[in-house]
DNA sequence: CTGAAAGCGCTAACAT
DNA sequence: ATGTTAGCGCTTTCAG
């Protein structure tokens, strides 16, 4: 230790500030399997051979070799191993944002699985840019990822950007937000079948004007759900009002003022969907405020099981999309094409689930 | 395409499968700068100068090699690159678990920083498990990445795992959660003063007898606020009670059991600090449902300024923790460890603030 | 300003 | 079962 200085307010929230700075360690070459070779007095390939289970190598000698790398304190040069293999076993997940329940939660459960079978994770942001989504996509093919796995911007509307993915065989996998007709594997909520659920059961409690707040998102995601409410209204022989189908905003804010509204007009909804949970917590805040009681006066539900809410009081109702079962679908989808290295279309679509609680 | 499966109920939950299998398309070769440097008449050195702006290159030719290049859509191979410079791009973040608030957003900021400086990151969750992080600590020295922010697990005591980084000149920052005595930069929040704010502030709206909830983890960061707590009565010449510090959990049935608890003894608190906000909205959904008034007959006070407290009713007053000071903080620590190739021993203290809203 | 040479650490293919 | 050869794509060093 060489220096010491004393800063202080480089934040500027900070109290405390040292600073020690030590001379660079010189960097320690690290040991390589040529190393480990000549400690033994053996070839380096026939170390690489036996650390890595290939090959035939005489069963003692293989010992020896791990032994021997590892009291050394060997470490394979993943970059070296990826280069010469010309694909690392990096596995990319592209979302539009990472803050988000859903997607930190799919990006947890996926980088644990992921883990399982030997990848490693790396995360990019799109920011529902899509410009921001093909500069990722093409960086993808500088770091030769394995595979990828993509929940799309809100305004991609085609997959032309992931063509270069394809002219690298680089796999790559759709989950929820997958560009319409997408020329590769997708796993997708069945959202109509989400939203017709949803306003069924709301109706089967008694509820006969069903407002739906939608967002400005022009994604199909949207667009289906719209469909499964529309039909669901059909099917129980229920009109419907232009004036009951709202959109604009995302967040909590935004569904407290579409609720304003909505029961602002000359005839109210008993029932309302929301697109998403905060949009859904949003609307109850709005009601309780203005002193309708949920689910007695209007019903709520919401889509995502954001733990959310269940903060709020009464609990919301939501219609639940299986986290689990999109990791694993995209999952399996995406190494099945690594491991055979070909190209394989399929759709797996998740069926939603509602969870009740207090809201309907 | 030359083969059509159709395959049903792969998943439990899908409905539509349809598989189309192509053939694999033939490895496309990717060009490499002495494709370039070919169609240039010109040596591959000359391109790889040109490509990075180093060394003397006739300017008109560097032009004309870019031009060239982005023609034939060169993509420099990352996995060369790194391999020969024996380092990659990539900054490693180790978080207990992805899916809190916290960790969600710190990493989803601390991506877009990266970003703006040319770094890709790599996400590890340690799932509060220390010896899945010395593992994690472990490979990320076969990655060589260029350096490593972390937050550890509760029960990570020791940084002697992270030694192996320093043996090979790998920087590392810990925020948040560090092991105690680290000999590494750090970027914490004062913890102890989160506390102690949050209690006299409930002291100040007069509330006179005031319980903790705390965690069973055994972290620094606990201990702190128990100080902060414990302080803050002091200095208000309240008395301590053994019986208004609980422990155990970490999630809203915790809080709401705890809350129950409290509750129930002969001397009630009238005022609740909870170590997280997600138990603060569990104490809070219990005292509405036992009839107490927030915060009119308790006082409740969470930590983190998760979003989750603006759903609940009473919304949650909370202690915050600058999530983008973290992030610069420990970003900037760890850029000028890399930079410089030295070692730098700094702690910055980020100060909490509380955000009031409707629980106290 | 440009070219030639060399090698990073590893592994596939081919010998022995 | 083990060794030899060769080279992945790139960049640093040295020559010209």
């Amino acid at each position: 230790m060489n220096r010491v200085k004393i800063k202080l307010n480089v934040l500027e929230s900070s109290r405390e500030h040292f600073i020690f700075t030590h001379e660079e360690n010189k960097m320690k070459e690290s040991i390589t399997i040529k190393d480990v070779a000549r400690e033994l007095g053996i070839h380096h390939v026939t170390v690489s051979r036996a650390l890595r289970d290939t090959g035939s190598v005489k069963p003692e000698t293989r010992e020896l070799i791990k032994k021997t790398a590892s009291e050394l304190g060997y470490k394979p040069n993943r970059l070296a191993q990826d280069f010469r293999n010309k694909r690392s076993n990096v596995l990319a997940v592209v979302v539009p944002d990472l803050r988000p329940y859903f997607f930190a939660k799919f990006v947890s459960d996926f980088m644990e699985v992921a883990k399982e079978e030997g990848y490693s994770v790396m995360i990019f942001q799109t920011g529902e840019k899509p410009g921001v989504e093909k500069d990722i996509i093409d960086s993808l093919i500088g770091y030769r990822v394995a595979g990828v796995v993509a929940s799309v911007t809100k305004d991609t509307v085609h997959e032309s950007h992931f063509d270069v993915l394809r002219d690298e065989s680089i796999p790559y996998v759709f989950f929820d937000r997958s560009p319409e007709e997408a020329n590769a594997s997708q796993v997708l909520v069945n959202n109509f079948q989400g939203a017709y659920d949803a306003v069924t059961a709301m109706i089967k409690s008694g509820k006969k004007r069903i407002a739906y707040i939608s967002t400005h998102y022009r994604h199909q995601i949207f667009s289906d759900r719209l469909a499964g409410y529309k039909q669901a209204l059909e099917d129980n022989n229920l009109p419907f009002h232009d004036s009951m189908v709202v959109e604009g905003g995302f967040f909590m804010k935004d569904g407290f003022a579409h609720a304003e509204k909505l029961m602002g007009l000359e005839e109210q909804p008993d029932g309302i969907l929301a697109v998403r949970d905060e949009i859904g917590i949003g609307v109850i805040k709005y009601l309780k405020k203005a002193g309708f009681r949920v689910p007695e006066d209007v019903a709520v539900i919401g889509f995502d099981n954001d733990p959310m809410g269940v903060a709020c009081e009464p609990e919301l109702t939501t219609v639940q999309q299986s986290i689990p079962s999109m990791v694993s679908g995209s999952f399996e989808l995406l190494l099945e094409q690594i491991k055979k290295n070909t190209l394989i279309i399929e759709k797996k679509v998740i069926e939603p689930k509602i969870i009740f609680r207090g809201s309907v």
